[in-house]
This record gives C-alpha cells, structure tokens and sequence, in this order.
RNA sequence: GUCCCCAUCGUCUAGCCUGGCCCAGGACACCGCCCUUUCACGGCGGUAACACCGGUUCAAAUCCGGUUGGGGACGCCA
C-alpha cells in the first residue's frame, strides 16, 4: 500500500487552537497534494477531561478553515473517537500483559505523585523506580495500573523529515503507564493501536511529542508493527517566546472568526508559520496544495504575529469578491445593531466595494456600513471640529445645491467644485463637513460614493438635522 | 536537575544540504516622500539581522566543536 495517510489527533478539552489548526494544516496539505487520506482522531481517552462541546468547536474551526477530512472505514462517524475503541485496546493491553511485556504496577497516583515532587526538590530526574516491575509474591489487594515494560538497552533513533536523526538513549525511557487503574487505555498505547490500525504512514505532529516518539517507537516494536514515517514540526510561541496560551490574546480559531477575520486569511498566515515557500508570502489554496512539502517546514519555533495576521486578512477583504463577504458582514453588521431585515442585499453589494480597501476585518467595514443602513446615527466626537457654527453656511449652500441634482458621480462633482469656486474653498473644507453630518464620521468612502450610495432622502435628512442645530447654536 | 529540540532584521522568513554570485533578499511593523475630498489603497525610498568563541578552508551565514541563550519533555494529560 503506497497510499499516503495522515492524521490530525486533537483531545477534545477546549476550541481548535492556533497550534492544533496549524498541526491539521501541515497534514491536511500533505494528503492533498499526495492525493492521500486525511483523517480526524478524536483523542478522548481521558473521560474527564473531554467534553461533546469541545468536539464540535474542534470540528466547526475544522470546517471554517476549509479543512475537510475522509472518513476512516473503521470509525462509526466521520471522525473517529477513541473511546469506540476501548475493546481494541485493552485486548492489545492484555496482549502485552501476557508477553510479560508488560506488568501492573500497584503504586497509586498519590504515591507516584509524592515521589516525583521529592525528585524534583532534590533537582534529581523524575523517574519511576522501577519497583512493581519485577515484583513477586502475592499482589496487594488494590487497584493496579498498567506499564509498558521499556527496553532498557542500546539506543533508540527517529528518523524526523523535520528534524532529522534524533538519538536517544534507551536508559533514559520510563516505564510508561498504557492502562490507568480504573482500566482506561493511555494516549501512548492508543496512538500506536490507532495509528496502525488506520493505516498511518506520516506522523505529522508538534515537536512537543518528540520526546515521546522513543517510548511509542518500543510499542510498535513490542507490537511488531513497522514504524511510520515522523514529522515534528516546531511549536508557535506568543510574544515573550513562552508557549502560545491565553495571555497572549486569541488563540482559539474560532475567535478570529468572531473578530472578522476570512479563514483564507487565517489559513494563510498559519501555513507561512514554519513553511515557506522561497519568497511568496500569499497562496491560494490550489498553491498550496501544489507547493506543500515536509523538507520546506522550517526547524526553528515561531512567534505568532497578530499584526501580518491582520495584513493578510486586509488583503483578502480587498481581494474578494463583495458576495464572498456578505454572510459573514450580515452577521456583524447584526452585531452592530444592524438587523438582517433593514438590510437590502442589493445596496450591501454596492456598499461592500466601497469599503474593501479600507477594512482590515469584518467587524471594521460592518461599523463603516452601519450608517448607510440605520435611520439614526451616531456623531463621533471627533465631527465636532466640522460640525460648528462657521459650517453652517457651507451646509446650506450644499443643500440648496444638491436639491435639483441627480445622485450621480458626475454631477455631484461638478455641483462641489462649483461650491468651492463661489465661496473661494478647497474640496476638503466642503466634503469634510458634508462626510460628518451624513456619516457621524470623519472617515468614510469617497465623498460622491457615500452621497450615491447613501441617496438624497437620507443625505438630506441628516444634513437638515445638523444645520437646524447649529442654527440653534448648539455646539 | 536530566534528556531532546532550536538559534539570519523587533516579527515571519529566503539563502545553509551541494562553502565564493550575500558588506545577506522578500514580507509585516516602523519612519519619510509622492498620490489625494477624509481615511485608507497604491507607488517610491529608508532604518534594521547571520547570538558568541574557536577550528577547517585561498574563501564560512553556509561545514565542525564548544559557549551562551530560548523552547520542549520528564503525568494513572494528550
């Protein structure tokens, strides 16, 4: 069997973060481009810390970013869960068990605990000791976990597409428990199962498994399975270089949705985060696919930057196609205060282009077109130095104008510049006034787009509105 | 502490395998100028890096050794 297979094993105890989405990338893109399988493992063997919540954040970030996956024969869904295959698994335990390669350890976890934070104290190598494993005599009566019985001998090589030959020295590998007392299979023993059973031929996974490759490498050999190929690719950081968590702002996928970002970009950006391809810096996904390869990940940790994220995401706003942009804009738009049903499709279309060049997310070109579609608007603070007295025969002059002009580009130009001529002005110190009273902004689109786009009824209403309070001599 | 990984501009990286074309290229950010009805877009230009020390060599960012620094693992988590 030739065919390339890989997988992306996330345990479900949070959303799809940064990390993982970058991992299922990587292996995403090297089954596409080998015309390979790619499937999901939901590592769920610690019953207590996964949850079904967690599993659908996981497969909804999956499905935002375009990542589809094929369904393993042997799975009941289209992902496969861990803890369908209890059965299998501790069949392979007892397997072990019965090879004597594998022994019951009655040490409880307090114990171990106890030990391990005593090693630590003493700057020792927090190690177990070994003591169950050539135990005799009669068991204690209580529960017992199980631990893979680790060669001791001679050294253990991984072959890394990444990192290369890494050695380690067989001394150096623990006992590692497979069964917990309460008989639940460990992550080390099912990856191995499961990575044989599915067929796994590339590992592809963060470099913080590296060290776990050795003690999974003695479980495929205790199994006399062949090994797969491995590919640990270096870890994102936050800004202080420590692991990316929390503290350093968004990490899970799904809150760069929220935020207004395109799965385009937040694809893109993740995938030129230990990969590259010479200088390019954007990809379609046809490319990437096309490009992708193992020898072009870099070897060297990342720190993740949220201003290139947003670079990338201002260039896909301003490179797509207005319809891409509408169902998500609707929902933002909704966000600020927009309802879905005071929206007319058709002007949203127009509006949308007019708004690209200027929006690095969603949620910026939803607050930039909230105004064309609400009948009241707010005045930013900043509209007061254009909105004061000395305006206001500007904005009559503007309106009486207006009046018998059609909302064209073209006669709109001529109508200011002929203002600016008669009262001896520059085009700013005109539309400057005529954007603050109309918009409630001092940035916006073009003067003649958002007069078009906004249409004479509204455009005057609002110009009324503020030239009847600065009558008053409102401030 | 032990083991493992890593080391080019502030950041992402190209170049490193197969030494010379590199007083190191691109991108983000930053600064300046231009364009301009605001804000942006765009255009042009600029600041800025081979961690350090030794070795090999006619020649080292590139090969080798060490130092330092950073990260990861060391769990009845995955």
């Amino acid at each position: 069997m030739s065919e390339i297979r890989v997988r992306f094993a996330p345990s479900p105890t949070g959303f799809l973060h940064i990390g993982g989405a970058r991992t299922a990338i990587f292996n995403w893109l090297y089954a596409r481009h080998h015309q390979g399988k790619f499937y999901l493992r939901i590592e769920d063997t610690d019953q207590s810390r996964s949850t079904d919540e967690a599993i659908e954040a996981i497969l909804d970030g999956m499905r935002w970013l375009g990542l589809d996956w094929d369904r393993w024969e042997g799975s009941k869904g289209d992902a496969l869960r861990q803890t369908e295959r209890f059965d299998l698994y501790r069949q392979k335990i007892s397997d072990l068990l019965e090879q004597e390669k594998a022994y019951r350890c009655y040490c409880t976890a307090d114990e171990l605990a106890e030990r391990r934070k005593v090693a630590m104290k003493a700057k020792q190598v927090p190690r177990y000791d070994g003591r169950c494993r050539d135990r005799t005599g009669l068991a204690p009566d209580h529960p017992y976990a199980i631990r893979f019985k680790a060669s001791k001998e001679g050294k253990i090589v991984v072959r890394d597409q990444v990192k290369g030959e890494v050695v380690f020295d067989s001394s150096t590998v623990d006992d590692l428990i497979i069964a917990r007392s309460d008989g639940s299979p460990t992550y080390n023993l099912c990856v191995v199962v499961d990575d044989v059973a599915m067929g796994i031929t590339h590992v592809i996974r963060g470099d913080d498994h590296l060290n776990n490759t050795p003690r999974q490498i003695q479980l495929y050999e205790a199994f006399g399975y062949p090994i797969p190929h491995f590919a640990h690719v270096p870890m994102i950081l936050g800004s202080d270089k420590a692991r990316l968590s929390k503290r350093h702002g968004a990490t899970a996928v799904q809150q760069y949705r929220d935020e207004g970002y395109l799965p385009e970009a937040m694809l893109n950006y993740l995938v030129r985060l230990g990969w590259s391809h010479k200088d390019q810096e954007i990809f379609t996904l046809e490319e990437l696919v096309e490009k992708f390869a193992l020898e072009d990940v870099g070897t060297s940790p990342a720190i993740f930057n949220p201003e290139k994220l947003l670079w990338l995401n201002a260039h896909y706003i301003k490179n797509a196609a207005p319809p891409h942009l509408v169902e998500s804009l609707l929902k933002q738009l909704n966000d600020v205060g927009v309802a879905k049903k005071r929206i007319n499709t058709e002007t949203l279309n127009r509006i949308i282009p007019a708004l690209q060049e200027r929006s690095r997310t969603l949620i910026e070109m939803a607050e930039s077109a909230a105004y064309f579609f609400l009948d009241e608007i707010e005045y930013d603070e900043k509209t007061q130095k254009f909105l004061k007295p000395e305006n206001l025969e500007i904005l009559k002059t503007v309106r009486k104008t207006l009046d018998d002009i059609p909302f064209e580009h073209d006669p709109l130009l001529e109508a200011l510049k002929g203002i600016c001529e008669t009262m001896g002005l520059k085009l700013a110190q005109v539309a400057q006034p005529i954007r603050a009273a109309i918009t409630g902004k001092v940035v916006s689109p073009g003067i003649f787009d958002v007069l078009m786009l906004l249409g004479k009824e509204k455009a005057f209403k609002r110009i009324d509105f503020q030239i009847e309070r600065l009558s008053k001599g409102e401030p």
